[in-house]
DNA sequence: TATGAATGAGTGTTCATTCAT
DNA sequence: GATGAATGAACACTCATTCAT
């Protein structure tokens, strides 16, 4: 479950084997956007990783852990992008252009919309997973309150969150214009014209 | 998670061959709901429906038929609940309580929400499901039609669709007021006190 | 087991009963010959055939059934070529050019062949299949007793054995003068030049 | 029907994993000597080897490769057969008393003839398999080449296919001197009273 | 007489997982 | 530490066959 952001203890790697782990988190996780959650084996992830079936096992008690791992480092490359777009506003304002360029230029990718929805189904029965969401949303929450109320920002959120799903499988949805005309109508910001 | 709500033609159920296909296709998804797509196999729903194995390959050409067949089943009793919130609605603000009331007591199983997300994910990387899914929520945008400019009425379902989410996976999502108010400003409706 | 050359009731054929048995038996063979006796199902039947699935076990009480009044079928339709060749010959010679003409002419058909290598390995293990070869085989060395002493007429079968074999599986086989040749050779004419 | 004739390498056999290769390979061949190819499924294969089914496809990507490697070595074994029995000989005479011997004595098992209707019924519809046959017979065609002329080889050949058939399936078919013969007669060689 | 709905045994195959090396 | 051989449970699916109509 847990993520390497950056705290990877020095021995390890030193030594390559954190690396080797990491190598296959994020190898399965492409592995989960191109074939579910359903189709991702320990095979296939050693494979397109070009490692030996025995690593996948090695690194990982199950292929539970091992996806387990792949999402948690997924929330967190999410939640930095999006706090990377935040963390230079000054203004609600400026929060609205950051969220909509985030949706825009930071969340476009169709693999990393199949990562979303494999992750909430994956989550939905597995309470530790479903921690693993919990956790990305309150840590959105937490980089939307400098700029909205609790309330507003929990609002703001769930409108992202529909934005996830909409793209990835309504015939239309939202543009630019209309992303930033919903945040500014949520957050009760008079619209610019 | 249960269908043929009243409205199952009697001819069907007499002629025996209709109701046990839907038997099939509603006991199929009340197996996504608790084992997931993944865990959906036909032993499992021919178990769960109490007929033998053989009639789930005898009614669904393979395990995708059903699964389409149920997650079409699913999406149409989804949008068939919310019409019948909506149908009575006389006004934009009328609609919006519908909408709330249709949040808080017709989708607040957390089964189906279970299946939303397995229909969401089964759907991102097949076509012909991804269809239903669009269907869908074009039915959505039809059924708001009549209250709601074209665009505010994307802006309102896609910010359901985020209600979806968050009430499953959320720590804490929006309640009632919270909804309505969310509906309001996005409606450009001036709130009520 | 029964073959309908002709003599066919007339009853039956009035009523067109047997008419559809003997569809299913023609049409056994173009299954067989295409996917051989494994692929050969009651279902394939029926579809190549047109008819309902229920014909298939109507008219034969089993798949079993179904095979050996196909290959009884098959042995006669070859059996019978191999006579109409033979029966003008008025001497070994001539014999030996019907002979040679029925090799070039009359089983020239590669399904035919693979029909016959289906034949041998169905009826290997299943007496009555093979009793049905060697039926075959035996009017095969009556058709040659005008002509050839016992023995010698052995011979010569079982060189047209080879032939079957040969020009379906190896490389190169003996062509129509080759095979001419051979028969002259076994039946100790002199070559004529 | 067994192989492995003595040559099989100590290594192969220390290092376990060959030898199990080969074990599966030679009981695929007795079941379907015995069953047929249509009855050779991997759990006969792996109960009649004692080994766990998982081996089986652990060992071949599938059955149609276990059948390939099985039919591969069949071929060899009759060669390898044929070989042995033809090299000693110094002329056409005694390299027609070497193939007599070999209808007599190398090739009389009858689960070996079925193999033979097997093999060549499952390589009709596959040219992977074709091609083994064909390189047995082109073997057999090298084998002859040293006494006959290459027509007379592919005639003797042709001759020698016709007594595998003749002997599993016909009524009577010719005995040893019979055979020698038949040979005699197609290479051209006087009888020998 | 003729049909097709229905069933369950059996198939090929995949795969997580274990474990000896 | 790292690997890959090995296993058996489970799966999707096919099909001969039965039988009510």
């Amino acid at each position: 479950m847990q993520v390497n952001v950056g705290s990877m203890p020095a021995a390890a790697s030193r030594r390559g084997t954190t690396s080797r782990r990491d190598l296959l988190i994020e190898t399965a996780l492409g592995v989960i956007s191109e074939h579910g959650v359903a189709g991702t084996t320990h095979r296939r992830v050693a494979a397109a990783a070009g490692v030996p079936l025995g690593s996948t096992t090695y690194y990982f008690a199950d292929l539970g852990d091992l996806l387990g791992a792949a999402f948690g480092s997924f929330a967190d490359q999410i939640s930095e992008r999006f706090e990377a777009r935040l963390s230079p506003a000054r203004s609600p304002r400026e929060a609205i252009t950051a969220i909509t360029d985030f949706m825009l230029y930071d969340f476009d990718d169709p693999r990393e919309l199949a990562l979303c929805y494999e992750f909430y189904a994956y989550a939905i029965r597995r309470p530790e997973i479903a921690g693993l969401v919990e956790a990305w949303f309150a840590r959105s929450q937490q980089a939307l309150a400098p700029f909205f109320d609790p309330a507003t920002a929990v609002l703001i959120d769930t409108f992202v969150e529909g934005l996830f799903t909409y793209r990835g499988l309504a015939r239309e949805s939202s543009d630019g214009p209309e992303i930033r005309r919903a945040l500014e109508l949520l957050s009760g910001l008079p619209a610019v014209e």
